[in-house]
DNA sequence: CAGAGCCGTCGAAGCGCTTCAACACCGCAT
DNA sequence: ATGCGGTGTTGAAGCGCTTCGACGGCTCTG
């Protein structure tokens, strides 16, 4: 194994030459500069990462803090980590995988052990109990997800409230009177995580000041409970014509029993999905859908944490990412409209 | 920040002896390793990683190379990972995530800087660029998938041969004659990933050994792909009463399309997937299946690099998991069969 | 042409931990 | 009583790096 040391005396130099021309924190001559990056090749040097992290209280390491639930959409989980992963390398630091199942162990393993510099946390809930941890935390913290209480803290999410809004409106806009919504399996409500309460805000609210009547069901993704949960929503709404769905998974029956039930979409019923691109255009019909900026937000937090370690970015920051509704095939003019 | 010595101070002691409490690497009695641990907690004492990195020369990190490609099925990576993450936790060790983009250069980092004590590195190719790299690393690695040349590696994979004889054998034994393999995404093929190709081995010799016809069709996961590709299965072998499908994305498609066509499942056509449990049992049809075992491959092969660093580990060893289908509603006799 | 100031380099002091050799002490057998 | 092995504890030497203060030599200015 190849050190500073030899280095050094390859080169000629002293040691903190070499860790000067590393780091760059101090000017160093060309032709020191050039003899010196000249042996790190001809040895193949590495620098230690134990020891630099001991000598200078920083890892080049960010946290990121997964739920491992598979209720939630599992390919958004994924594409956020990779695009975390992804910027990170581009600012020099390396991402540690933490399951959420440790909670606020796994938190305070991390802040107390200085194994990562900054973290990264998924899948806030309204009331997380990591939250009062992150905050005694030496280490900056950024969330993706909006908790209920946001005082010093840094978060990044799509704007959900103006998602839900958005999408009452384009339904309303196009004649729509009675819409459903198929929400996120109970579980994802009953844990209190921001995003899908958020969204219905932003439908009720905006279907009531557009006089639209709103009937919500939560939905599991099989056949079998999306099956259930349209004979309810038919039962008591039959003039329902516009769908809302925020449950990736239950995109695909949700068409197929529709379908099967001799529902035209979009001639009898519009359907309006809040979910990543790829879902919206492969599915059996091209979805009129509200886009889930995954590796964006996964892009910004890094940015918002690599930020606050390197300085310069306030304590407390909020970044709600404007929704956008891109029109598709699945949604028209309500029936019986002009 | 709480350190070692303050510790030591607190309880009275010596800071080698608080070393030796936490490490258990020598015997201490009762009386001193409570007050020790007394102090400990009293203090909230966690030990710091890099200084223990940098004395022991063992980061207890690692590190899981994940591709980041997303034409392969996202949920299997994902559970596997998750899976890594909980068991590395259970025996002590952290993850780093890396993501296949960096390739080479990645490995070299963190095998030159010891950032991790293991590598685990998904998703390999046949011939993959990384392996002599692996091979000459300091750390042990463990590989998820087969490569072509397995000499002095460690491996888990499914066995995937096994599964292909497995689907012709099971299609076989209900009398279908002719069967259709809808394949994964032309680009898996091209990239040589071994899974897919040996799958494909082993359905075909099977098939032959039985006297059964196959016809192999790459296929993208979108409906038009898979309309396509159904078209031109059904125009070359008329006859065909029998599928197995490789891509899960191209699952839903193909179910609601032989629906569309007036093809029902299993009357008319049999299907077999190799899938993921939940999405076989979440489909429009239950479907028989083999099981891809994410969590399990992702178990073993963190306990295969645990063992070989903990020393007691050979240095070679492809530990091919079972296959094992499950019928379920989507198969049933051939057509015309008693 | 002396002094101030700057640039490039170096030596040394740690960062917080692990681990080895050494030692004090005990009870045991001789 | 003497020596011996074992147990529990300690001091000290690093692990490989960063970083601070210092210093020699240079240019620039008055």
């Amino acid at each position: 194994m190849v050190t500073l040391a030899e280095v050094a005396r390859h080169a000629g130099v002293s040691a903190s030459t070499v860790s000067y021309v590393l780091s760059g924190k101090r000017s160093i001559s060309a032709p020191t500069r050039e003899r010196v990056e000249h042996s790190i090749k001809e040895l193949g040097y590495h620098p230690n990462a134990g020891a630099r992290a001991l000598a200078s209280s920083r890892s080049n390491i960010l946290a990121l803090m997964v739920p491992l639930r598979t209720d939630m959409y599992v390919p958004v989980m994924m594409e956020i980590a990779i695009a975390v992963a992804t910027t990170a390398r581009s600012h020099g630091y390396d991402v540690l995988l933490l399951t959420g199942e440790e909670g606020p162990a796994a938190v305070r393993r991390v802040t107390g052990s200085g194994l990562a510099d900054a973290m990264i946390v998924m899948d806030v809930e309204l009331e997380d109990e990591r939250l009062p941890l992150l905050q005694a935390a030496r280490q900056p913290t950024v969330l993706i997800g909006l908790p209920a209480d946001t005082v010093g803290l840094t978060c990044v999410d799509l704007d959900f409230t103006a998602t839900g809004a958005l999408c009452a409106e384009h339904l309303a806009d196009l004649g729509h009177r009675d819409i459903a919504v198929v929400g996120e399996a109970p579980a994802v409500y009953e844990r209190h995580t921001g995003f899908a309460e958020r969204t219905l805000e932003g439908l009720r609210r905006r279907a009531a000041a557009l006089g639209v009547r709103l009937l919500h069901r939560p939905c599991e993704g099989s056949y079998e409970s999306m099956d259930g949960t349209l004979s309810r929503i038919f039962d008591e709404r039959p003039g329902t014509t516009g769908f809302v769905v925020q449950n990736e998974t239950a995109i695909d029956p949700l068409l197929s029993l529709l379908r099967r039930q001799g529902r035209a979409v979009p001639e009898d019923v519009s359907v309006v999905a809040i979910c990543p691109e790829q879902v919206a255009t492969q599915a059996s019909v091209r979805l009129t859908s509200v886009a889930i900026p995954a590796d964006e937000m996964g892009r910004r937090a890094v940015e918002l944490a690599v930020a606050k370690l390197e300085g310069g970015a306030p304590e407390e920051q909020v970044t709600l990412l404007a929704p956008e509704l891109t029109v598709r095939a699945s949604s028209g003019p309500a029936p019986g409209t002009a």
